[in-house]
RNA sequence: GCGGUUGUAGCUCAGUUGGUUAGAGUGCCGGCCUGUCACGCCGGAGGUCGCGGGUUCGAGCCCCGUCAACCGCGCCA
């Protein structure tokens, strides 16, 4: 017999009953009924119902366990009676008559119970990592994670791309996010950084004519973290075509992305055909440019009913900025006056706005009319004008942002979250997909007033030279896109820049010369100069699928070990002074410790 | 760096207008119990109310400061 186990604690059924059998496994809980004693011996795989009673030689032994204890146990299969049969379980219909038990693990009293639902404090739950990852919801949630991973590789493979790995010791880069730093040994005062991403490696993957690369990649990034965003370091499938326009590469990633949603979403329908939308047209409709599209509501300019109206503040807002508007957030059922004042009030005190103008309207006499002190102001017949844009009725509501839409539209895109959610409009359980397509290549600092990069300084500019070079910069689009999946931005991808004279000018414009490009980006812009494919790709972020599958508000929910909101690892305590014998290695000295 | 929320038993929480000895559930320890599967019943131990100061006859509760955790902002090509 196997010196722990000839089964697993998920296995056993009607089928084994009268054989002699070992198991190993946690005790999940123990119910001792004095002349009969109950365990549920769980692994894995699953949980088996263990007892033992006074003719049991393991009896005394029995009696001592305690929950999470390690231990081992053989007896005999038995069936349970029609009564006593668990349906919720598996293995419920057998039960095993323990002849002797060995501890393999004994444990003290636990910080953090195995057994039940109840939420504890994320402290304790990440200093005690090893049991929290024993609970049934955690585990899973790990479980699911990695078939994710599983799946995105098979999909990418039965695609024709290869895995490669690129390297974690690298150079630093100065576009981007805050590097981490690892001092080198060999080089003293010199250091190599952590890839933030594998983006020139990947695109040098495709120079050197591999065609069709992915990577499960780890990426490292010393921001703050939040919410979704866990601090240092995360994973992309990181991907790169050669010889591709944006539709190709939409063409690939759309199934995969697909795929594994309907795989692993538990049959929540999933967007069949991923909707592609302008930059702007997302800002104007939604916002934002990462919309959530299980909520209905599209907002749109109302400015014309107000130019010159009775609403006198709308009005001279429009009078007196040219770069002024007035967008309409339409609530559909949403119109009475406590639900508008409810969210006038939330607006003032959570989403930083003046507050939230307000019209709705109702039935009158049998005619429909708007209600609220704005429609007093600007006079049934543009009130009704108004009604007549939004398409909506008797019991709708509408609020109003004004001002320049840069100014109000992460407000209005927060308002409109609200409102769905407050109306229940927005939808649930349902992954609503889209391209975010068409960026904009450069955008003006408000304060500096100087031109910057919008978003990534390689992507391929749409009109090539001829737009740099003749277009406003601020007109000018990228090849650069985004998948947004529930309002959560899941990617980053684009069509690359692959020649060198693009490039310098494209980096001229917001103000670097051909120096700057040559030291900064040396490496990859020589590449450029053998031959370079035209080519591009996109990285969704691994967390942030698993945590949307697995309906987690956080993304610690779904990976192994995190790190809290400080980026330290409670557990292993990381991070953690040097010796003086590795500084004295490092070359380095500390000029002030943490205190 | 800034803002918000939270902090009471090992764990999850309650705690009235500031009032006498700070409670419950769970876990732990002891006792009883032969069919439970959140087993049940009886008993027990377990508290610097995050920390420091203040107001008050009296503070878990009010005030000031501070620390920690989380959430958000900044940041994240």
């Amino acid at each position: 017999m196997h010196a722990y186990r000839t089964h697993t604690c998920g296995q056993l059924s009607k089928m084994n009953v009268g054989e002699t059998v070992r198991l190993s496994g946690w005790v999940h809980r123990v119910r001792d009924h004095g002349g009969v004693l109950f365990i549920d011996l769980r692994d894995h795989y699953g949980m088996t119902q263990v007892l033992a009673d006074p003719d049991s030689p393991a009896f005394a032994d029995v009696e001592k366990v305690r929950s999470e204890w390690c231990i081992r146990i053989d007896g005999e299969v038995k069936a349970r009676s029609a009564e006593t049969v668990n349906t919720d379980l598996p293995t419920g219909e057998i039960e095993i008559f323990i002849r002797e038990l060995e501890v393999l693990g004994a444990a003290e009293e636990l910080p953090l119970p195995v057994f039940g639902e109840q939420d504890y404090p994320e402290d304790t739950r990440l200093k005690y990592r090893y049991l929290d990852l024993r609970r049934e919801k955690l585990h899973k949630s790990i479980m699911l994670r990695a078939g994710v991973i599983r799946s995105l590789r098979e999909r990418m493979q039965a695609r024709g791309f290869t895995e490669f790995q690129t390297p974690i010791l690298t150079a630093s880069s100065p576009e981007g996010a805050r590097d981490f730093l690892v001092p080198s040994r060999l080089h003293p005062g010199k250091f190599y950084a952590l890839p933030q991403a594998p983006q020139q490696f990947k695109q040098l993957s495709m120079i050197a004519g591999f065609d069709r690369y992915f990577q499960i990649a780890p990426c490292f990034r010393d921001e703050d973290p939040r919410a979704d965003r866990s601090p240092g370091e995360f994973y992309q499938l990181d991907i790169e075509m050669s010889f591709v326009t944006q539709e190709d590469i939409f063409q690939t990633i759309e199934p995969v992305m697909r795929g594994v949603f309907e795989e692993f979403g538990g049959g929540r329908p999933v967007t069949p055909d991923f909707p592609r939308i302008p930059y702007r047209t997302s800002m104007l409709k939604y916002g934002c440019d990462k919309p959530d599209l299980r909520n209905p509501i599209e907002m749109q300019v109302v400015s014309e009913h107000f130019d010159g109206g009775g609403f006198g503040v709308f009005a001279g807002i429009l009078k007196k900025n040219k770069k002024a508007q007035i967008r309409a957030i339409p609530a559909p059922g949403g119109g009475s006056r406590a639900f508008c004042d409810r969210m006038d009030g939330w607006a003032k005190k959570e989403a930083g706005l003046p507050g939230l103008a307000y019209i709705f309207w109702r039935e009158e006499g049998g005619e429909i009319a708007g209600a609220g002190p704005v429609a007093k102001n600007l006079g049934p017949e543009r009130t009704e004008a108004l009604r007549a844009q939004l398409g909506l009725n008797a019991g709708d509501a509408v609020f109003f942002c004004a001002g320049e839409p840069h100014q109000f539209e992460a407000a209005a895109a927060k308002a409109r979250n609200m409102i769905g959610e407050e109306l229940g409009l927005t939808a649930k359980d349902r992954f609503d997909f889209c391209w975010i397509v068409d960026f904009p290549m450069y955008e003006r600092d408000e304060e500096t007033g100087a031109l910057d990069f919008s978003h990534n300084p390689f992507s391929m500019p749409q009109g090539g030279m001829d737009a740099l070079e003749s277009e406003d910069p601020l007109d000018i689009l990228g090849y650069q896109y985004d998948i947004v999946c529930n309002g959560i931005e899941l990617s980053s991808g684009a069509v690359r820049n692959h020649k060198p004279e693009i490039m310098y000018k494209a980096f001229e414009i917001v103000g670097h010369d051909k120096d700057f490009v040559d030291s900064n980006f040396g490496g990859m812009l020589s590449a450029f100069r053998f031959g370079a494919p035209p080519h591009g790709g996109i990285a969704p972020g691994v967390d942030r699928m698993v945590m949307l599958l697995a309906d987690a508000e956080n993304i610690r929910e779904v990976i192994m070990f995190p790190m809290n909101q400080k980026a330290e690892d409670p557990m292993m305590g990381a991070p953690s002074l040097p010796t003086n014998e590795q500084l004295r290695e490092l070359n380095l000295r500390v000029v002030q410790e943490d205190k």
